[in-house]
DNA sequence: GCGGTTTTTGAAAGCGCTTTCAGATAGCCA
DNA sequence: TGGCTATCTGAAAGCGCTTTCAAAAACCGC
């Protein structure tokens, strides 16, 4: 059975509890509780005593129990569009890590990019009794702020930024703009773009109205068949850039909601005979793993995830024990240049 | 305050609690409780009345107060090595699909592929209630198996096969054998292996053992020259190709541990002026989003992620719900052809 | 060695739910 | 309608921990 060194553990009839605990060391549960809880006020030599048991025993206290009676779980939940998604992965990492280091559990559900299903994750989390919340962007389902306030627990948006929610993100918008005054400057004037599913998702929509709005500041416009939405992913991407070129004067260079669509756009311009940068200057978002091995290294907009976990981690818990913080953190998104941007062959006139 | 339609809430003094529910519906708790359950033998007027009491005060009931009195918690931890991985990732997302049909959540805690911290992950999960535990390999801290007995809960291994422990997985030494066949039946003689880190890592040793009795089998050795070991990643892929062509004859063909190491490797080998498949074929291991759509195509051993996912899910729900289950589940991995391995271009002779 | 602190300590009361058990009701048949 | 059984229901006892509160013990200066 178990063959911890040093003493027979008792059959797993049944596993210690505090009273085990305290009749072997000789106090009552309260100090039992006390000492493991790290509160002052023990005399040495119990504190010796109860910290002997419990190791003696394997103690572990019962969450549970500890939960019920604290009101608090020590766990925070956190809802994202998609959990496999590398992005959501990076910014669930860090934020998990310092959650951890203060002691809190990461649960973490998939909402699929569809406002019910985020709506259903949530309260399933907060029947769980999460202690805090966190979500991704800035459009949710109408009651799902109304039920997180009923159970009183902290909620921090990430990803992009809000001015009524607190929230830790970039300004998507902002950096797509970015992005777009780069090309232009580059001489760019047919700029295309090919985002994934916009449909309850600000960021997507933001990004395509800072590049609109970047273009029409300088006097172009985002022509509507160079305006794109497809599914994520690779063939996305493919699909997305055959599309573009089916609508009438192709664009000069294109940004893409991810960098697997830029991918897959270069792979299909490539197919096509066009050369990257050459014939077409293509920028990404969230600088994967594999941009800058890409032929060419691929241009992209940086969002720093670990930060932006970090920083939601730190607001969340920061919250959670009462103390004060910002209400908005601005994690600014980076334009990485590499080398699958460059000014046009012959500079467009039109 | 909040706002939902027909009633004005209490205000956020106190959520509501099973005993506002029974006072609300003339009931007692027990009865609320028994509906909430969907236990039966309740008269269907109390139902009635309970459900809309229960609705009407917007009830959730305390997950703690539920888990101490169930003595169960309804929620399911997994240790994997690195939570960001592709690989883990995918089997987590199926993993948790199950789980949450089951109305089981999923923690998910990442060990770093260091027994020591996989065992202080998994202590923390157990301690915080989990009815059930997913760990990945068959390698572990000695001490890990004996902890979770005490706590009686059921264990399931993934990704490899175990002799001892109940697990789903492949066999990874016959998968990467399978590669290696492959290889040799095309007319290659001299392969190599790069392999992500193999310490704590039963999987990537299996793998390189594998490839090296399958070619003894055919009379080939594996040289310890082509026998590389690196940090994962797209990096690490460039710099074990690095090293291996560094030590005398190069191979005509290499296995690699994961697609990211393979691309890697087939950067590092286009950067030296040799042509994929032509001068090297390149094997890759998970079949990534990106495989099939590098240049040239990338054969790679497919990992069915999500039916291991899955297999292990149901298996932990079957435990954690008393009904048997088969201690072994095997997953065939699959080798997937592509354009990254051709017949050597002048079979080597030595 | 004594009265008056200042620490330590344990008994006991929850936390909010489930579940047992016995009593109350309803159902059924004669 | 009465008697007996089959259903329902509520009171109350936990689940295992934390925490309050008052009592006990230790300490202190004189």
């Amino acid at each position: 059975m178990l063959d911890l060194p040093g003493e027979i553990l008792e059959p797993l009839a049944r596993s210690p509890v505090a009273r085990d605990v305290a009749h072997r060391a000789g106090v009552s549960t309260a100090t039992v509780s006390r000492v493991l809880n790290g509160s002052a006020g023990v005399r040495a030599d119990k504190r010796e005593a109860v910290m002997r048991a419990a190791q003696d025993l394997g103690f572990v206290a019962n969450g549970a129990a500890r939960a019920l009676s604290t009101r608090r779980f020590m766990a925070v939940g956190a809802v994202v569009p998609n959990i496999e998604n590398e992005a959501f992965v990076r910014v669930l990492s860090s934020f998990q890590e310092r959650l951890r280091q203060a002691g809190y559990t990461l649960v973490a559900a998939n909402a699929g990019y569809d406002l019910e299903d985020e709506l259903r994750e949530a309260t399933f989390l907060l029947e769980r009794g999460v202690d805090g919340l966190m979500l991704v962007g800035d459009i949710h389902h109408p009651d799902l702020h109304a039920r997180i306030a009923r159970h009183g627990i902290p909620m921090v948006q990430t990803f992009s930024l809000s001015r009524e929610r607190p929230c830790v993100g970039f300004d998507n918008a902002a950096s797509a703009a970015r992005a777009a005054n780069y090309l232009v400057d580059l001489g760019h004037r047919r700029i295309g773009v090919i985002s994934g599913l916009r449909k309850d998702n600000d960021r997507g929509g933001a990004r395509v109205t800072g590049i609109a709005q970047a273009l029409a500041a300088r006097g172009l416009t985002l022509a509507p068949e160079h305006d794109i939405e497809i599914s994520y992913g690779i063939g996305g991407g493919r699909d997305g850039f055959r599309q573009m070129l089916a609508g009438g004067a192709p664009p000069t260079a294109i940004i893409c909601g991810t960098d697997q669509i830029a991918f897959g756009a270069m792979i299909e311009a490539r197919a096509r005979g066009l050369d990257v940068p050459g014939d077409l200057s293509v920028i990404g978002h969230n600088d994967s793993d594999f941009a800058p091995f890409l032929d060419p290294a691929l241009t992209t907009i940086r969002i720093h995830s670990a930060e932006i976990g970090h920083a939601a981690g730190d607001h969340l818990i920061a919250r959670m024990q009462g103390r004060p913080v910002v209400r908005l953190t601005e994690i600014d998104a980076e334009l990485i240049l590499r080398a699958s941007t460059a000014p046009p062959r012959k500079p467009a006139r039109d």
